[in-house]
DNA sequence: GCAAAAGTGTTCGGTATACACCCATGC
DNA sequence: GCATGGGTGTATACCGAACACTTTTGC
């Protein structure tokens, strides 16, 4: 492993410290994880996050994000948020380590280069996993299917601009069922999160009256809906 | 000597992992955070959150538990959630540590006997803290703020059996506004959240109708509101 | 009876969903 | 004109906040 200055010592207490991503992308109606097959033992042929270890001069996060764009060429990341640590302490066999977990998101139009390894894979079937990254994934998922309902976080998954209809399909691959379109555009529009851009796209080949273009208001996460019962008599601004 | 393990490893490159947490606990009106007062370099003479070092053989919640009830005499933690990890390369001068922080909770009418370099403070007026205590103090009060809108975490800073207006006076020092008793009887009666014990508090001294006793029907977390829109068909009935 | 504190009824505004209806295009 | 898909208007249900009102005690 390059970066040994962190692992030339093995003492008990003393753990490796791992970061890896779930990340996710919406593509074709579902839901997709990159994985890339370990060639190696511990848990040969099996599926694994990307991810490495952590080096001693950058916190988690810049890590994360230096290990995608080295490893496996992701470099359009469109948003990387912290899960939370795993760290049972027979999670990886061999040796002791803990891991900060991460949720990465790909915009659904974006098909990066990947190794040929690493490959993106349904998060409802996936294959053989390594370790405990079956459950990071299911993390991964639960986060983002969380923040759908209460931000702007679908900023990520849809390209830069797209219809209702692109967006209906991207949301409904991201929850696991069927969104209405209708609804969709009318609650992100009455929180702001959607803008028009003026423009419309062509007809689809059977006719239809042609679809309009939107695009996210602001390119970084929001908190849109903060559904806060309990609050002050000043009510929300 | 307690308290002294966070610091007294002066590795060059190696990941010291440690746990922390913000245990807070709602007191006469107000949010307060358990801090302990550091007698040694660095940061000698300032405040600092309980924790220690992960062992090899625990995860990090074990861990934290473990250090809790060991060091600072807490036994009665009514909950612990992992908040995120701190892991700047500088955030403990001399060594790296990455650490993992808490959000612990007492409940109000729980009065653990601590050490003498430990006190209680109020969140809102630390005392001068160690490293990078006070953002993760901020981390623990966001996520209690956050959870107190749409789970039962409630029940974590309440006594076993308590009034509307104890609960009143609870939610009003963790929120750091004043809520109304009334509408938090309703919410949390409406989720599910409040049972009624049949049983009444005698009435105070300038009389006034006694009040009813409740308890919080689930002495654990659960989401009570899981804020969902865009929820499949089938929707909470 | 009166004051005080607890608890309930009612109104109001806001939000999400469902569904009917209108709009704009290809053929 | 007609089918097709996109978009809007409207009705309904529910939730939380505010506030008036009733209940139950001590004095």
């Amino acid at each position: 492993m390059p970066h040994s200055n962190t692992a030339d010592r093995a003492d008990k207490g003393d753990a490796a410290h791992e970061v890896l991503a779930g990340v996710l992308r919406a593509h074709e109606g579902r839901l997709h994880v990159l994985l890339w097959q370990r060639a190696q033992p511990p848990h040969e042929h099996r599926w694994a996050l990307p991810g490495g270890r952590l080096r001693a001069d950058e916190d988690v996060e810049t890590s994360i994000r230096r290990q995608l764009a080295e490893k496996v060429d992701v470099h359009k990341l469109s948003h990387v948020e912290q899960l939370s640590v795993f760290s049972a302490p027979d999670r990886v066999p061999g040796h002791r380590a803990v891991a900060t977990a991460f949720l990465g998101l790909v915009p659904s139009d974006v098909d990066p280069e990947v190794p040929a390894d690493t490959a993106w894979h349904p998060v409802d079937e996936p294959p053989a996993t390594a370790f405990d990254h079956e459950r990071i994934t299911h993390a991964a998922r639960a986060r983002l299917s969380a923040k759908l309902s209460y931000t702007n976080i679908g900023f990520a998954l849809a390209p830069a601009e797209f219809t209702i209809s692109e967006l209906r399909g991207i949301y409904s691959a991201a929850l696991g069922y069927e969104v209405a379109a209708t609804n969709l555009q009318r609650v992100l529009t009455r929180r702001g999160a959607l803008s028009p851009t003026g423009r419309t796209m062509p007809a689809g080949p059977s006719g239809g009256r042609p679809p309009a273009l939107f695009r996210f208001t602001n390119p970084g996460l929001e908190v849109t809906d903060p559904f806060a019962v309990f609050r002050p008599p000043t009510g929300r601004g």
